[in-house]
DNA sequence: CGCGCATTTGAATCCCGTCAATATATGTGG
DNA sequence: CCACATATATTGACGGGATTCAAATGCGCG
């Protein structure tokens, strides 16, 4: 099923089999996305909302030079823009990685879904909370950590999100960024990313190469990047584990 | 009356009088609490949410040397751990800066409130949209702003914030943190806080002194800050203003 | 008045950015 | 299959913004 992964990168939520087919039945359309591309620009108004089935998606504002700094990754799974279903338009650019395959939803559909099912409403607000607290470790990231820090966290917590949509397998899975991409994730330079990133493949923490990472060491690098897995609310995780 | 600032702060959303005075009558209690105290520990489960009525309280994470960095920072009218409700838990601590009063909400209680009023959902879910909107903000601050960038959109988006609730007159606003404490918001320490601090009052920018911020120059405060309000989502502001 | 807390300032250090150059893919057309 | 163009990765040298450590000054409050 095209919307199988929804929220299962989420948390420990599930969809009953009958929110599932509603949502299934409400695809408007499965569309093959090249990479780099711009799907959605910030301010513009928006009528539909996509769910990732294949790809990466990320989200990015930019300063008044151009310069842009990602503030979100989406995976398969991820609904990219739900919350431009209540606000009409968004503050950020939607952007795509690498290829990309997405269903889209008309937001007259959602609205439809809304109505008839209050389970699917309590899965769209919460698919928006888990984003927020997403976003609060990447807050977290940026302000605190430093480089090599900052990577490790990054990779961790993207290991986990993939893991759960089964797209990791043994500490090894896709990552379509060029490192200049991963710095605009973290806040640095294409050059000093690149410089940390051979020390981490030194200390035998992690590869990336040819657009797939790598994790030589998972327990040191979930040390070093300060990697408390409670904020993403998966099943699995332990609540407070300070 | 009590709640009645709830979503001011926040787009341009506005609550019927219906769904005002259910708000209002769902109050369980209202409570005064002292400043610099932490009144939710990450992980800990939760059977309420807090409205501020007065006061700023900010929500925070720890590294594993108990560094703080904070995650977002909550004026009057904002629900401060709505997602709570949802999610049972909160992945970070919330902390009063200042003495603060707030309302709090059992989680039957909205509960009820859910299932009586549609409109009241949609303005619960909207206000957890705008939250992840402004850590978003937040994170491209961190990100892509120096350190006097990072002050000045900053004391931007707050005056906005204040100033939707009526907590700001003619540039001039009440501001409770210490300039560690603004550090840790900025991902700065309290020593270089204070030197820039020292540099956009010597522009003529901004003045911080007796808890109290003075806006100078607003117009250059928001050209340094890169500050565009679009992501406030108020009813002034317009939509994808480059 | 004196204690505690916040603010302010100095000096040395370090992490990261900038500028520049080279190397290594990756792909394309002749 | 090679020549060429383009994108990505890698490395060096230098400068600058921020941290760290330390000390001094101001200020509110009991």
């Amino acid at each position: 099923m095209i919307s199988s992964k929804f929220l299962k990168g989420r948390g420990r939520e599930r969809l009953s089999p009958e929110a599932q087919s509603l949502l299934e039945g409400s695809i408007g359309d499965v569309q093959v996305v090249p990479g780099a591309k711009t799907l959605v620009r910030r301010g513009e108004p928006i009528r539909s909302s996509m769910l990732i089935v294949e790809g990466f998606i990320c989200r990015s504002a930019d300063d008044h030079q151009g310069q842009r700094q990602m503030v979100s990754l989406h995976v398969p799974g991820d609904f990219v823009d739900l919350d431009g279903f209540k606000l009409r338009r968004l503050d950020h650019d939607v952007i795509t990685v690498g290829p990309a395959k997405v269903a889209i939803y008309e937001h007259d559909a959602i609205a439809k879904l809304i109505r008839r099912s209050s389970h699917l409403t309590a899965s769209f607000w919460i698919s928006g909370l888990l984003d927020a607290a997403i976003h609060r470790a990447w807050i977290f990231r940026l302000g605190r950590l430093e480089a090599d820090a900052r990577i490790a966290h990054f990779f961790c917590e993207l290991h986990a999100r993939l893991e759960a949509v089964g797209l990791a397998q043994n500490a090894s899975f896709e990552f379509p960024l060029t490192q200049p991409d991963l710095g605009q994730a973290l806040g640095l330079t294409g050059v000093h990313t690149n410089r940390v990133l051979r020390s981490l493949r030194e200390r035998g923490l992690l590869t990336l190469k040819n657009r797939r990472v790598d994790i030589g060491d998972w327990k040191s690098l979930a040390r070093l990047g300060n990697f408390e897995p409670g904020y993403l609310y998966s099943s699995g995780s332990k609540a407070g584990n300070h």
